[in-house]
DNA sequence: CACGTATATGCTATATAGGGTATATAAAGG
DNA sequence: CCTTTATATACCCTATATAGCATATACGTG
């Protein structure tokens, strides 16, 4: 459980990172406003603190959290590489290849295409 | 398995995304570029799929796949409230708090700090 | 110091994703 | 047709993340 994307796999752990955008929290605020057990609550804070999506201040009792910019920076930058890319495809080639059979049979099912005769498979070395 | 997020938490999987950034790939390609056996490509390949991430044509023998941008722009779409965050702290606040005990205990271990006496916790409801 | 509040942690059970291997399907070509 | 090439799938196995529950720890207060 490295990688900052398995981290945010999880979806109780977004809803935390997503509450704390807001404004930092405390367990007790965490647990009552995503209705989620606080052992639950703890354990991903636990796993989000250490992977530095987030940090904590003892404040008596209470433990308050708030958000680390650092890791979702991290994804941030690993998304830039494909912005690149839609930006280069503004959707013109892609839409084109969909439209005309979409529905037909989806994406899911991999699409026939017409082609020339190939030029015979060459045996791979 | 049904979020995006779950879907590029598979380090194989990120990487086959990244290898299509530049160009669509058939099987073959994929399976000698990322060195991981074909059946493995295949199922991730399907995974990616069926999420919409790729879609492939036929050609022959061979099935053709290349990057779909709807998945990848909805996590970009995620991050757009994270943005807002780091811009607004623009680390001025972040650093002021960190830097004074930074590597003293880290933020993965609960940082002590002096406050006033609290108001006394109210009973909860 | 006993008690209540706040949070963390230990333990167990379970589900499920991913790897490996073998095999099925399908298309081309001789 | 039989073989080769290319890809998909079925099956089994294992590792591990998460939930749930119980309990420990820690702080503050009367």
């Amino acid at each position: 459980m490295e990688s900052v994307f398995e981290i945010i796999a999880e979806p109780n752990r977004r809803a935390i990172l997503s509450l704390l955008v807001s404004s930092e929290q405390s367990v007790g605020e965490i647990e009552r406003r995503l209705r989620m057990p606080q052992p639950t609550v703890s354990k991903h804070l636990r796993v989000l603190r250490e992977a530095g999506f987030v940090e904590s201040t003892v404040d008596a009792q209470r433990r308050v959290y708030r958000l680390k910019s650092g890791p979702l920076k991290e994804i941030d930058a690993w998304l830039a590489q494909f912005r690149r890319f839609w930006a280069a495809h503004v959707d013109a080639l892609e839409r084109h290849l969909d439209r005309m059979d979409r529905e037909q049979h989806g994406s899911s099912t991999p699409t026939k295409i017409n082609r020339k005769k190939m030029p015979r498979p060459k045996p791979r070395r």
